[in-house]
DNA sequence: TAGATTGTTAATCGATTAACAATC
DNA sequence: TAGATTGTTAATCGATTAACAATC
């Protein structure tokens, strides 16, 4: 029997299911409905029932959906019912935002390694962290098995990097710089490009 | 007549192909092809054209597309074709992070006024704002006829400082806390929340 | 001219919606 | 039981791809 395959457009929107049963949980809401996740979202109920059915029947007919259970399934579906060590190469401003952002652990993600190639940030600390000379990029990364690294260094060595970060072994990259990257086809890539955003909004204004 | 409706998927591709087109330019190069282009971006070739005839024919058969022409054309389209006015609230470790980020300018928009609530932070300097009191938020952007705004701030005050937004006559919002935020139709949202892309690679993940 | 590539049409493919039997 | 909501099927809708005449 083969993996039945799940359109990405679907696993796209898992995680913003995830995060909206968060936030009904940690208001104190038991249960909810495809309806009702379904307005909070923007996203009809009916498209909602259809993509959890892709994985499995995880609500009661007549009752909606228990949420601490369906949060449960959704992080084992999105592998985050462990914590993923994160690479982090680039600690300009926006590297140490990432760096000391709150958000990361309850969500599955952990950076346990940051990289820059400025000798002048080199040893320095970024909160917890002790700057690693890029330079052991490689090795460093391969000898704590980590598979997920952000990028945030800019446009001119993003592709340099990337090249890096795959001998190293890493199968997910998030890349902040607004640029798209090369990889093999076994590597995932997520880009985050603020302007990118501004752009598709300025489209439908006045 | 009307208006021809393009879809918002297109639309939202348009913003890549200007990137890359850029980012070309800048590289010397002088025309390129809806192949070339679409290799850059893992997008079908076939693609990129039907996109681009939704808004016109940029392009001379046997040659392909002149990149500084396509550039200007992309950047009417979208609206960037000027530099719009943009508002950051909030000021923590990731707004400080956007308002010191040099990128938005040469790709239509500029910083121009920046708010927290915090005591400490109003008053203060960051790169070359004073950070402005939240309270007056209402009557600033509109006085400034502000009509995009960036939202760094926390997840609890994030639904608050976009209503005060929306009657300040804000149209776009970019929201970076990990929420989804309830607007009028008139307003257009877009989020940034990199764990949701941190998720969407780790489902592909062993 | 010969070669290349666009713009566009028609065919295919995939995603969303509507509707409802099943059932809690 | 009556009411509510799921999971699923079939119908609709929309997006992508393939193919090629037009033409630079």
């Amino acid at each position: 029997m083969q993996k039945p395959k799940v359109p990405d457009i679907v696993v796209g929107r898992l995680p913003l299911y995830l995060r909206a049963l968060s936030q009904m949980k940690s208001e104190g809401k038991r249960v909810t409905s495809s309806q009702e996740l379904g307005e909070r979202l923007g996203i009809s109920s009916a498209q909602i029932r259809k993509d959890l059915s892709q994985f499995g029947g995880f609500g009661k007919q007549g009752t909606g959906y228990n949420i601490a259970y369906l949060a449960d399934q959704l992080k084992t579906i999105l592998k985050v019912d462990r914590v993923w060590d994160v690479a982090l190469i680039g600690v300009g401003d926006l590297g140490r935002a990432v760096a000391n952002y709150g958000g990361f652990l309850h969500r599955g993600f952990r950076i346990v390694a940051v990289f820059d190639n400025d000798p002048a940030k080199i040893g320095s600390r970024i909160g917890s962290f002790i700057v690693e000379d890029a330079t052991n990029l490689v090795t460093s990364i391969r000898s704590k098995a980590i598979k997920v690294a952000m990028i945030a260094v800019s446009q001119v060595d993003a592709q340099a990097v990337t090249d890096r970060l795959v001998e190293a072994g890493v199968l997910g990259i998030l890349c902040y710089a607004p640029i798209s990257i090369a990889v093999p086809s076994h590597v995932k890539v997520q880009y985050i490009d603020p302007v990118v955003h501004l752009q598709r909004m300025t489209y439908h204004l006045p």
